[in-house]
DNA sequence: CATAGATCCTGTATGC
DNA sequence: TGCATACAGGATCTAT
């Protein structure tokens, strides 16, 4: 599943292969991925050229040289965003593909359960002299921006009566935490996903944001090594940050800090692993 | 308004 | 073997 540290692997490869490019061609496979765009994508990208890669979170979007809009991405829950030579066949689930003027390599977007999607939308200022698409902008910024506000963050965290996973999923608090890194987070700094946030104090918070950055670090540390062929795999399978998992899909293994089974429970409609011994709940 | 739950989607794994 | 069901979950929409 692509959460920060995947979608920062595929924003530095996008920008080091599309950067400066012009889009010759646009060919939509499939009507589900520009399902929020309204209009032609092909039309409004013909020859716009790329101006660079940006992310917020886990989208990613490339601001074009007519200086008023970008290209937004999100790769879902299956997304790739792959460089391809002309020549390489199809996949099976292609949904896009990108072609420009130079000879270089095309850019295809190939998506499984097609929960990922591509729009042109325009560029509004993000309150800090950036950008950002206006259709992202009640996207929070990741822990891992350095204009991150930690204080505000542990306030509004403070004055939200939910649980302390669900505040970690939600998008428009803190952005780019998914369900591995929310439970592997949760896991570090012993909390249980169901503490309530009102329960948190800011040292709590601090430390839990500490191990976020964290293990997203280490995730995009490792994630950086099956770089060179353009292709991180993000359907969950393959997980060159497997090995470093402490909770998430552990079920029923023990515990590497306290030797505990690690238990599962449904939560927000999806698991959510954890220790029972070591996280706790207030 | 804030929070909780439902929903979309398809390949893989599991159960009978 | 074959069919049916459960499961994976990010973001958005709907309901309370």
């Amino acid at each position: 599943m692509p959460e920060l540290p995947e979608v920062e692997v595929v924003r530095r490869g996008l920008d080091r292969w599309v950067t400066g490019r012009i889009f010759a061609d646009v060919e939509v496979l499939h009507a589900r991925v520009v399902r929020r765009h309204e209009g032609s994508l092909r039309d409004d990208l013909i020859g716009e050229q790329i101006r660079c890669v940006s992310r917020r979170g886990k989208y990613l979007w490339m601001p074009l040289s007519n200086s008023c809009s970008a290209l937004v991405a999100h790769l879902g829950m299956s997304g790739q965003l792959l460089m391809q030579s002309d020549s390489t066949p199809d996949e099976a689930h292609l949904r896009a593909r990108f072609t420009f003027t130079d000879p270089g390599p095309e850019l295809r977007f190939v998506d499984q359960r097609t929960f990922g999607g591509l729009m042109v939308a325009p560029l509004v200022g993000d309150g800090a002299g950036g950008q950002l698409p206006a259709i992202i902008s009640h996207i929070a910024r990741d822990p891992l921006d350095p204009a991150f506000d930690e204080v505000a963050f542990e306030m509004r965290l403070h004055a939200r009566d939910t649980e302390i996973k669900r505040a970690l999923l939600d998008q428009s608090l803190v952005s780019g935490i998914g369900n591995i890194y929310a439970d592997e987070s949760l896991w570090r700094a012993r909390l249980h996903g169901r503490c309530r946030t009102g329960l948190l104090d800011g040292a709590s918070v601090r430390v839990l944001l500490r191990h976020v950055r964290a293990v997203m670090s280490e995730a995009l540390h490792q994630g950086g090594t099956s770089f060179d062929s353009l292709y991180v795999n993000v359907n969950g399978e393959s997980g060159y940050f497997d090995r470093s998992l402490d909770a998430y899909g552990q079920e029923g293994e023990p515990c590497s800090r306290c030797g505990t089974l690690i238990e599962r429970e449904r939560f927000m409609n999806r698991s959510s692993a954890f220790c029972p011994r070591c996280q706790s709940i207030s």
